[in-house]
DNA sequence: CCACCTCCTTGATCATTGTCATTAAGGCAT
DNA sequence: ATGCCTTAATGACAATGATCAAGGAGGTGG
């Protein structure tokens, strides 16, 4: 009995340990970065912490109600929006430390169905308690802020990738893209798994899948990657962000 | 001497009737839209008035520090964004009561030019004093995430029509969208002047100027339009809105 | 009022990428 | 392991829209 209490003791100790905003890896990157301990705290204690998502299971659906945004602890997630009897369309990718939902706020619905890509994380932050909490604290207002002014900036990005760019300039568009998410996460820049299948890229770059296949297959001639399934090896970044670049 | 100080006076409160929030037109659509009167003062406290901006003259230029986030009172704007040494892209046009240069936020510098595209007038709005005033203020700050999060989802819109509608669909679009827009502004949503030249509208769709024109001359054959150099009247919104699906 | 310059239109041709079809490979459950 | 079902790769063909070329319209300044 003594025994069974000190490993309950210990899980619940690791569990809060691991859920915790100051101990979380992320901290550096996530929505509370600017706070000081003890702001911290008090941003901390009104994260609700999630079960993980298996595969495939939906953190939320389009159009059902808006209530929190969510940062990404561990995994990936793909944004898909379906619009009349239209075909879905993937919208975003979202990695560790970044913030779902934000779209959700004006009209109070959520614009699209955001669903897990393999087994996820996340801590759920309900609106109303930040909103109410960045009255007090300037810097995580602040960073409210940042954070969709960012994913405004981002989709400027995305729009000028959409409507300007080449197929292959598309896919190197976003292995340079990722590289670079992976490279901030600590993770390698060069070797790394896509979370995502060939429908899914083809999809959000406005490709289809053959298209997609078959520029990677071109990349791997010309020696700028190496694919094999999901698993990607970048061997020339330099050449692949040439390659994104849209002036030549 | 009397009668140049009435005049002055006159003219002096009739600049201030015009300049203040209170008063001004858009007030139902704008940022200070959830304010009441006496908070509205104080929004209004903080306002710069600008002097006309001349067709063809920028706001700002992409790069430029970020200082401020603008209203558009009246004419119409857009903003472009320069990569590299490729072409320029146009990423938005504004309409009155539109809040420019929310992108900006977190970088601190803007990320696109914005030109005027006639003759038009903004409300200057220092973003720290904003921000600082959205403290006291929920209603206010509960606006700007709005007007934000709006943003991003009219930014997944785009994507959408870029990555997924044909030239046809995004023509039908680009037109039921300036309608509504202009209706909710209290126009006519039937019949409107385009700002913007034909490879403004082009670049934007992500299209040749070429197929702008061509398309603009189908669907007046199909009895969709009217279309006189920039005079537009809409003659069968109905069908527009069919053609800007893209399920069919 | 004319000339010039920009903006718009229209036609012909070409290229990129989508679609269709088929095969191969991989993952998961029995 | 075996087989099924999903995912990926590759080839042939077609289509949408870009590019190139040239002419017309409209507005602005001399």
């Amino acid at each position: 009995m003594p025994v069974n209490a000190a490993n309950a003791l210990g899980k619940r100790r690791s569990l809060l340990h691991e859920t915790r905003c100051q101990n979380c890896s992320l901290s550096s990157l996530c929505l509370p970065l600017a706070l000081e301990l003890e702001d911290m705290e008090q941003f901390d204690a009104i994260i609700r912490r999630r079960s993980p998502l298996k595969k495939g299971e939906s953190l939320f659906r389009q159009g059902s109600a808006f209530s929190s945004v969510f940062a990404v602890r561990s995994g990936s997630l793909k944004q898909i929006t379906t619009e009349g009897s239209g075909e879905d369309q993937v919208t975003n990718f979202y990695l560790p430390s970044e913030l779902v939902g934000l779209d959700g706020i004006d009209e109070q619905t959520y614009p699209g169905s955001v669903i897990a890509l393999e087994t996820t994380t996340v801590c759920e932050i309900p609106f109303d308690r930040l909103d109410h909490l960045s009255e007090q604290l300037p810097e995580l207002r602040g960073q409210l802020y940042r954070s969709m002014s960012k994913e405004l900036r981002d989709d400027r990005k995305m729009m000028r990738l959409l409507s300007r760019k080449t197929a292959d300039q598309r896919l190197a568009s976003f292995f340079t893209s990722l590289s670079d998410r992976f490279r901030r996460r600590g993770y390698s820049p060069y070797s790394f798994r896509l979370s995502m299948s060939r429908a899914d890229i083809g999809n959000y770059l406005g490709l289809a899948v053959e298209t997609v296949s078959r520029i990677l297959g071109r990349f791997q001639q010309q020696g700028l990657v190496e694919v094999s399934g999901r698993e990607v090896n970048i061997l020339n970044l330099e050449a692949l962000v040439a390659q994104a670049q849209d002036d030549h």
